[in-house]
DNA sequence: CTACTTGTCAACCGATTGGTTGACAGATTG
DNA sequence: CAATCTGTCAACCAATCGGTTGACAAGTAG
């Protein structure tokens, strides 16, 4: 079963968004599910190094993959980035507080 | 002058987020500004060690550094954390979706 | 002046990342 | 059967990560 700490958790989940290439490939399964061959082509790398990616998100729990045929199909699982906008969410009232710092300052000079 | 894409920020912010020694450092700097052994000291590690996670918060724009006469006072910015949180919130029609249909699996079959 | 505190810089280290190529296994098709 | 399409596995590579130690500059205190 799970094992896996929050921290544990956290660190993997972060660590899979930091790659703008897994972005993409999240972006692309939100669409709806797509094999590997599929979501390699439009980024220019060979297919090893996408599947090498989708194990990454899959470590992270952000995708599962399903043998359907000859084909294997991706789909996005989204639920545990709820944990990290969990974790950021935390800091909201402090960045809210920051925002609303930098609106007066636009206002008082007026906007331009 | 670089003006960092978003992508390029998104990637540092998350990468900055991946590491657990850093979101500890950043809750830490929640409730309060913190000088830089301070900041060490609970962690067991190095100030050298500390001092380098702080710079990948900085270079994420998560902190600024200001020199107070003698020590280095770090300040939390959470304002850069709206743009990973705004990334990670369109998945959540999606594992909204999900955890309903979960619910709905879960419920046709019983408990197994 | 010396001594101490604070934090960075520089070099080094092992582990991990992000990519490559090549071999290969499984399923489909000729 | 052979050929092809699928994707993974294994080895390799340069670059980065996360930590260490040691030297050092700046500021403070005796």
């Amino acid at each position: 079963m799970k094992t896996a700490e929050p921290d544990d958790r956290l660190d993997g989940i972060f660590h899979a968004l930091s790659n703008r290439t897994r972005r993409a490939l999240l972006d692309e399964l939100a669409s709806g599910p797509a094999r590997v061959t599929e979501l390699a082509r439009p980024h220019g790398m060979s297919v090893n190094a996408i599947s090498k990616h989708l194990f990454v998100l899959e470590n992270a729990g952000l995708i599962r993959r399903e043998k359907e045929g000859t084909v294997q199909l991706c789909k996005l699982n989204a639920e545990p980035m709820a944990n990290a906008e969990e974790w950021i969410r935390r800091y909201k009232a402090f960045w809210n507080s920051q925002i609303d710092r930098l609106a007066d300052f636009v206002e008082e000079r007026g906007e331009d």
